[in-house]
DNA sequence: CATATATTTGCAACTGTGATGCAAATATAA
DNA sequence: TTATATTTGCATCACAGTTGCAAATATATG
């Protein structure tokens, strides 16, 4: 994967935002661009570990930065996505097992879990 | 909001699927229909909190039936969305606060949170 | 550095999902 | 039964994202 400076300017995007970003949120920072390549630049990052998408139903799409241990083969992150009702920003937040959901700097109203592993059906 | 045959039939497909099915899923089961007609009315029952939506980064749209609970207004879920990595099937399975994600029915290896509350930045 | 090879980009065209306006059909209310 | 409200089908559109291919750019090798 070379870095390129198409490349690196969407990541420069993603990388000084508080909050996740949309495509459209990218665009807008972009000068003239290629929507194509921007595309196919995500979809790069995502498989190399780099960002990861946030899927919230009825919402657009958006990325945020992976962890450092994230790469092309790991790609766990556990933590919590929450979108503000007030502002509808989305925020990755650490997970301390302690807290579960709730934390002394946010205050969820209403949550959902996304998990992947092997149901019952499977198991046996 | 009329209970019509199409609706009926939506519903019946939804109701006796017990993982969570795209419109593909339910297009296969549904005999000749329009399109429109079947996306309106998963509009609706969405709507009228008759349905929820699981969208999961990468994967179609999901949809499978509420709670009792819900409703026109309230729509509130807070249970598990597992996602098989066998045989990607979605099931909604309820969350009981003891055991977090895991219960001896399946096995969580990763899991995400989706949250809707105030951000740190709002609630100042 | 020069050249060969691999990767990325831009363009044009396409696909699939879902939305919209409107008229006909159907359901509910009076 | 008739009037009113809701739903459906059809045609058309909007938009996100994909694909094939050729030109441009980057990386590797001598
Ligand atoms: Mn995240
Ligand atoms: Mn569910
Ligand atoms: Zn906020
Ligand atoms: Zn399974």
């Amino acid at each position: 994967m070379s870095e390129t400076p198409f490349r690196l300017s969407v990541l420069d995007i993603i990388q000084s935002s508080h909050s996740a970003v949309s495509v459209l949120d990218i665009e807008k920072n972009l000068g003239e661009h290629n929507r194509v390549t921007l595309y196919r630049t995500i979809k790069t990052f995502l498989e190399q570990g780099i960002i990861h998408a946030i899927s919230i139903a009825g919402d657009e799409l958006r990325y945020a930065m992976c962890e450092d241990n994230c790469g092309k083969d790991s790609h766990v992150h556990n933590h919590l996505h929450l979108q503000c009702l007030t502002c509808e920003s989305v925020y990755c937040v650490d997970l301390p097992a302690t807290s579960f959901v709730n934390n002394s700097h946010h205050q969820v109203d209403s949550f959902e879990v996304h998990a992947r592993g092997t149901c019952e059906a499977c198991l046996n």
